[in-house]
DNA sequence: TCTGGGGTCCTTTTCCTT
DNA sequence: TCTGAAGGAAAAGGACCC
């Protein structure tokens, strides 16, 4: 046995984060657009087709800005999905209602969000970083954890070393830039990562606890939102620190054990979670808000219509990606904004269009329609993965002889 | 002219069975 | 037969995240 053992690698967990990434994807094709402010949001029409109509073959990097759609414009019920640095400067901001937005800065030009393409971005810059490290989490379209523990030179200057090499490579294959913390589990990488944006590098070691994390307000914390921190500072909790001082029966007590003792862990930086490097979908869902609030009984043919394509989408989802499903749900919002959500577990799992109608159509008949409504969603949940025999299940797996529902015609 | 869409996970309630 | 306890599964709601 070797005298002096190379001493064991100590767990580096990387978390990586897009900056500003839908509105960056857009600056690439965009470049003329650098330094103005722009939101991305609402819009269900593609833009180059838009400015095409009007420009032709003009390539889009040339299309003067001031031909582009701006806020002021705006008509419908929209959000903000995100915004340049220029427009945030006015006060605009992610989540957004698009009226408020164009108060604020009725000049910001407007570009629909565009999934294929961040999409793609997203599959190239993922593809960059596991070819250097393989073991990755994929936490949607513009973020990541990284396993740095193993990797060659994962271990240098507590992980800077490698966040760089991941930056440069990044930036080198797609023009866009991320910001990344490096730190012993995915609970601080994650605080981290924001440490620095953009283009930022964070190490933080175990030892760091206090000097780094425990003056952050306790909202920082992945998992604390909204209202678990209101809670929290009406009991006069306003830090991690303060968190961490908290007598745990206390918390237990307030927010029940397992959350309770979740947060206590949280606020004294433990957190053994693994990454998931696989992971299935549980459940597939379409929502839409509509235009105007619709009432049950006078707006029953288009809620029908509607109904249905959300149905037909929902089936066409689950088909491309072949799955089936059990659980089959219905979620209305009123105009007062309260969510119902009903479903049905049937016996066998389907994807068929019709089924899922018929399926949701029960649901819809356990549910209030007295108030008008807003939105109108699908899903389906207890997701598995398809079978030939199994997706051609239709509307014999639904156990009701119902032949319509109340948004039937 | 406030407040999208697509998810996951957790807690509480309800219902059914033993 | 009635009552209650206990436990599991499904349903409903809610918080949170990107």
């Amino acid at each position: 046995m070797s005298s002096s053992p190379e001493a064991a690698p100590i767990r580096r967990i990387a978390h990586l984060d897009m900056d500003a990434f839908y509105a960056s994807v857009e600056l690439l094709r965009y470049p003329q657009l650098k330094g103005l402010p722009v939101v991305i949001g609402g819009g269900r029409r593609r833009l180059d087709d838009a400015l095409r109509e009007r420009y032709g073959d003009t390539p889009l990097d040339q299309i003067p800005p001031e031909v582009f759609p701006v806020l002021k414009d705006y008509v419908g019920r929209g959000v903000i999905t995100t915004a340049t640095y220029a427009a945030r400067a006015f006060g605009v901001g992610s989540a957004m209602g698009m009226m408020k937005a164009a108060k604020l800065c009725p000049q910001a030009l407007l570009l629909p969000v565009d999934f294929a393409q961040y999409k793609h971005y997203s599959r190239l810059f993922k593809g960059i970083i596991t070819d250097i490290a393989p073991v990755m989490e994929d936490r949607g379209v513009d973020e990541v954890y990284i396993d740095f523990t193993h990797v060659p030179g994962g271990q240098r200057e507590g992980g800077r070393v490698l966040a760089r090499l991941l930056q440069k490579s990044i930036h080198d294959a797609t023009g866009l830039s991320c910001s990344i913390g490096v730190a012993p589990n995915k609970l601080i990488a994650k605080m981290a990562s924001e440490f620095n944006k953009p283009q930022g590098i964070s190490v933080i070691y175990a030892s760091d606890l206090q000097a780094k994390i425990w003056p952050l307000a306790c909202k920082k914390v992945n998992g604390i939102g909204p209202k678990a921190n209101a809670k929290l500072e009406s009991m006069g909790i306003h830090t991690i620190g303060e968190l961490a001082q908290t007598d745990l029966q206390l918390l237990l007590d307030r927010f029940g054990q397992r959350t309770g003792m979740w947060m206590h862990n949280a606020a004294w930086g433990r957190d053994d979670r693994p990454l998931v490097t696989d992971s299935e979908p549980v459940s597939m869902s379409r929502e839409t808000t509509f235009d105007r609030d619709l009432h049950a009984v006078r707006d029953k043919a288009e809620l029908g219509a509607i109904f249905t394509d959300l149905c037909e989408r929902v089936a066409d989802d689950l088909q491309r990606k072949g799955y089936v499903g059990k659980t089959i749900g219905i979620k209305l919002r009123y105009d007062d904004f309260k969510i119902a959500t009903r479903d049905l577990t049937i016996d066998h799992p389907i994807n068929d269009a019709k089924a899922i109608r018929q399926a949701a159509g029960q649901c819809l008949k356990r549910v209030p329609l007295d108030k008008r409504l807003r939105l109108l969603g699908v899903r389906v949940g207890s997701l598995q993965k398809s079978a030939l025999r199994q997706s051609v299940v239709t509307l014999n797996a639904i156990n009701t002889e119902a032949k319509s529902d109340l948004f039937s015609c």
